[in-house]
RNA sequence: GCAGUAAACUGUUUUAUCGCUCCUGUUAUAUAACAGGAGAGGAAAGUCCGGACAACACAGGGCACCAUACUUUCGAAAGAAAGAUGUUCGUGAGAGCAUAGAAGCGGAGAAGAAAAUAACUGCCUGUUGAAGUGUAGGAGGAUGGGUAAACCCGCCUUCGAUAAAGCUUCGGUUGGUAAAGGUGAGAAGGUGGGGUAAGAGCCCACCAGUUCUGAUGGUGACAUUAGAAGCUGUCCGCCUUAUGGGUUGUAAGAUCACGUAUAUCAGCAGUUAAGGGCUGCCCGUCCGAUGCUGAGGGGUAGAUCGCACAGAUAAAUGAUAAAAACCCUGUUAGCGAUAUCGGGGUACAGAAUCCGGCUUACAGGUUUACUGCUUUU
RNA sequence: UGACCCAUGGUGUAAUGGCAGCACUUAUGGUUUUGGUCCAUACAGUCUAGGUUCGAGUCCUGGUGGGUCAG
């Protein structure tokens, strides 16, 4: 019950934050689509305080209004804040450590159900690489 | 009842599951758990104004430049409220816009004679040239009048020596004139009369405005009223007066870390020459050759502070589901009020240094005052 | 987030407040045996809503769209 509870928490330790590691993903990293979403990972160190660090980002080019983008990324954050718990544990056991990053690429305001399909289909293309 | 105007306020609520940021406390311990508390707006938006704050080593002055300009009150300022005058829109309640000064100077396409000095067409006086008319008188005529006739007066036709003055027309010239001149947004304030060679506020009456003086009301802008001055075109710019404005912006800037050697910086001594300084010019002021001492280029570009009784740094304040409330719309029942069952919708919009304004966007709802139309009494 | 700039035919670019031009493109015709070149003609425009003015591409205000700089 315990092991549950954590694993729908999405603390500040998993966004990423730092501004080096986001060029570092933005410039290196690999990527594949998925549906609505286009994803970036990367190969972490061992510096990292959490196994997996994430970012969500809505391009304003797509959305101008700041409340369209604010939705768009809560729905994102959401998404992967349930589904997560598959990939937390497969990373855990194999000691690896990976940054994330979620784009969101479609030109309309999507429901949770089409995200959270596309966001489900992601990880599971993640966890096949590994 | 319908439609509308102005002002003020509001801007969905509840439940379930999972979750976010910060603060405080306790426990383990340096990151977790638990408990408690706080967590987007009227515009957070646009970035259009003003200020706080910070930097530009350090006091300043003048000119230029820019902005503003009716009155009173409030305000640090921007601006706001209430009024004044003019103007546009609306049947109306009301709404929008504009507003310092006037001495001088400049400009106003096309059109029009001309955009204000004059000239041109035209009108008029004088003068000059040409042409015509025409005054004495004679003859004739009938359709005139005084009376019927004679006679007289008038009219018409024709002849007519001399030819000054006059009159008419045309041309030249000297002066006067702004009354008329198709236009134009705007044409010397308008109408009438007098006056004059012709004309003109040249003079007069009335009307419109301006300025000055007085009275009354108002804190005041102004309003009303009496008198005086013939003072009278429109728009724009320069200009004048008053007030305000140094520049750049939190990516300002501060600290730590990283990193390297003679660009630079600091202190002391020293020299007064170029040159320089985070708005242009002038003045002033300061720095300024070089030496010594210390820190130190092209490197590094990360973190913290700045930063808040909401507050981060790919950026929290939420997601999903259900119900209620309100609105729109359809079906069925009913004369109707309404009821039933479906469907759809619930705005604009998300703090990023902070305040005060302005502007723009906004589903719907509430209150107050008022207006127009209609109905009833 | 802060600071700033721009908008004229399909494209590029002019225009002192006074008739919106120029070049290329496109279309049509001519020249040529044909095509090209050349010549002639035509189409097509001031981002948008208000205001100032007798009259705005130009001046003022709001909006829309696009762009630049600063880590």
């Amino acid at each position: 019950m315990h092991a549950e509870k954590i694993s729908y928490c999405f603390r500040k330790q998993e966004h990423l934050c730092s501004k080096k590691q986001i060029d570092l993903l933005f410039s290196k990293a690999k990527s594949f689509n998925s549906g609505c979403l286009r994803v970036l990972f990367i190969t972490g160190n061992d510096n990292m305080s959490f196994p997996i660090q994430v970012l969500f980002s809505v391009s304003k080019k797509r959305f101008s209004r700041a409340v369209d983008r604010n939705r768009i990324k809560r729905k994102m954050r959401e998404a992967y804040r349930l589904n997560k718990a598959e990939l937390y544990n497969i990373f855990k056991e194999k000691r690896l450590f990976i940054q994330v990053g979620f784009l969101y690429v479609s030109d309309e305001i999507n429901s949770y159900k089409i995200i959270e399909r596309d966001m489900i289909k992601a990880l599971g293309k993640i966890i096949s690489f590994f």
